[in-house]
RNA sequence: GGCGCCGUACCCAAGUGGUAAGGGAGAGGUCUGCAAAACCUUAAUGCAGCGGUUCGAAUCCGCUCGGCGCCUCCA
């Protein structure tokens, strides 16, 4: 099957078919560094992540661009209000620039801690100022653009696609409806390429007109046109970037080069919380950095991937605790089995020692992982349907722990078994961490102590203390240990978060 | 007002014409000294409601009810 995705451009799932053979550049609106990444960063970029990771796996050399949007980001879309940034910087009493390093450096940390793949290219908006520049006169030169005052906006009569992504037409759009309509505009829905600063504003640049700074939209036209080319691949962001953000940039773009933009348009929901959409203005913004002091950051990413990227995500404490014990579910599954290839393994070179095979059981189990593989693959090409794929694994996940239950596991299946996991779960989807069997504490010596206190249990097992023995297992509980007595000995591992 | 989405068991969530995946919680059982883990069984004759199309609909069409989003801020 190959790989469909759905395309906001032509509201259907579109067989993939990429520009250049072999090749895939995406472009990914990155976040406004202003503040703490939320919840919404979390489930953009972690779709997005796992949607460069398949493309990746199934073989594509992909390109993936995502900007730091760090000036020109007014807090009103109609080209109003205040720069976010500066305004932040007033507040915090130091230099935008110093407000922008501080949350990039936030929003890496965040994703690095989602197991998110850093993008190839991460270009910040001030540092392509000459090439949004060049893109603005192109466009006045063409007559698609005007200057009034000091300031370019973009004249969207010109344009008759304009709406095409959004579906929009201008005409029937109430003019103004929520805003004030700007005088310096022809039209209500043109919207600024470059911007005339006042004097105070500390982040400005020399121009053609005057003094200022450029429009949002800009930048991204700028940024993704200068690394993946005047046409690329895929597009991407949160939905409600839909309008007016990339409506603005097809239109700049195109009228700019006279080509198509972009190929395929990918759209991720929306975080609710408490089936509330979150917003700084209803204050109920969810932080990373707080949400990760209740949830691990891997329990955050299962969760997102267990819905669709193209459906809202409500999070709350009940979906999240389910997404945490499901997830314990199957990287126990991933454990037990990798325990269990790692003792074979020791018992296989024991065995080839003696010349002896005998220790392998002759009536070994057969699992369809050719199948289980091929019903992971049509879940991802269907429009990357992360919540089914994640099903496979769990139906892997109990085959698995039927064989390994069973105890006539061949260890020729069970590395395939784990090999498997580790391709599907970890490479791709990135839920399953390459170790999670070794429940290494800060040194060996605490490995150590564990696995004395264990034997020391084991001896009052024996003698059958059970008292004693309930005693050591629910103090290691305590402290975050767990103790599981299997038939062939006594296992140990960190309480998972 | 314009554009759009959603309503599937107690909770989360796939499924877009062929007879309801998966996870969590619950109930019963197996194993175990007991736990834990794991496995087995069990869970909607039903997919908001009402009509319609069809041999057949959760899936398509219409209407109704309910929830939500974008067009301000926000991924």
């Amino acid at each position: 099957m190959p790989l469909k995705i759905y395309n906001t451009l032509t509201r259907r799932k579109d067989e993939f078919k990429p520009l250049v053979e072999g090749r895939v550049g995406i472009y990914v609106c990155g976040p406004t560094v202003y503040g703490h990444s939320h919840i919404g960063h979390a489930k953009s970029y972690v779709s997005f992540d796992v949607i460069v990771r398949y493309l990746r796996y199934l073989g594509y050399k992909t390109l993936y661009v995502q900007n730091i949007t760090d000036v020109g980001h007014l807090t009103d879309d109609a080209d109003e209000g205040e720069d976010k940034i500066e305004k932040q910087s007033r507040k915090d009493r130091i230099h935008p620039m110093q407000v922008v390093e501080m949350y990039t450096r936030s929003y890496f940390d965040d994703m690095d801690a989602l197991d998110v793949v850093r993008p190839d290219i991460s270009p910040r908006a001030t540092g392509h100022i000459i090439e949004q520049i060049a893109i603005v006169q192109k466009l006045i030169e063409q007559g698609f653009a005007y200057e009034k005052n000091g300031s370019v906006y973009f004249d969207v009569t010109k344009f008759k696609e304009y709406g095409k992504l959004s579906h929009r037409p201008i005409d029937e759009m109430e003019a103004g409806a929520r805003v004030g309509v700007n005088p310096e505009k022809k039209h209500p829905a043109d919207f600024a390429l470059w911007k005339k600063a006042e004097a105070s504003h500390i982040m400005q640049w020399q121009s053609p007109w005057e003094m200022g700074f450029p429009g949002w939209h800009l930048e991204c036209s700028a940024m993704s046109m200068k690394y993946l080319g005047e046409t690329f691949d895929i597009h991407g962001g949160g939905m409600e970037n839909q309008f007016p953000h990339h409506e603005c940039e097809i239109a700049q773009s195109e009228c700019a080069t006279g080509k198509q933009f972009v190929k395929y348009w990918i759209h991720n929901n929306m975080v609710t919380v408490g089936g509330q959409k979150m917003g700084k203005s209803l204050g109920n913004v969810i932080n990373l950095k707080d949400a990760f002091k209740k949830y691990s950051p891997l329990v955050v990413r299962f969760f997102i991937l267990q819905s669709h990227y193209r459906s809202t995500l409500d999070f709350t404490d009940e979906a999240l605790e389910g997404a945490s014990k499901g997830l314990e579910k199957l990287l126990n599954t991933v454990r037990n089995l990798r325990e269990e290839v790692g003792k074979l393994r020791k018992l296989e070179v024991k065995g080839s020692e003696m010349k002896d095979s005998s220790f392998k059981s002759q009536d070994s189990i057969f699992v369809d992982l050719v199948g289980f593989k091929k019903a992971f693959l049509d879940a991802m090409d269907d429009d990357f349907n992360t919540p089914q794929a994640i099903g496979i694994l769990f139906d892997l996940s109990r085959e698995v722990n039927t064989i390994l239950a069973g105890g006539k596991a061949e260890i020729k299946i069970l590395q395939e078994a784990d090999a498997l996991f580790n391709v599907l779960g970890g490479v791709v989807l990135g839920v399953i961490p390459a170790h999670v069997e070794a429940q290494s504490l800060e040194g060996a010596s605490e490995n150590d102590l564990i696995q004395f206190i264990i034997e020391l249990r084991a001896e009052a097992r024996a003698q059958k203390l059970w008292t004693m023995s309930d005693k050591i297992r629910d103090g290691l509980a305590k402290l975050g240990i767990i103790i599981e007595d299997k038939k062939d000995g006594t296992t140990w591992r960190l309480v998972s978060s």
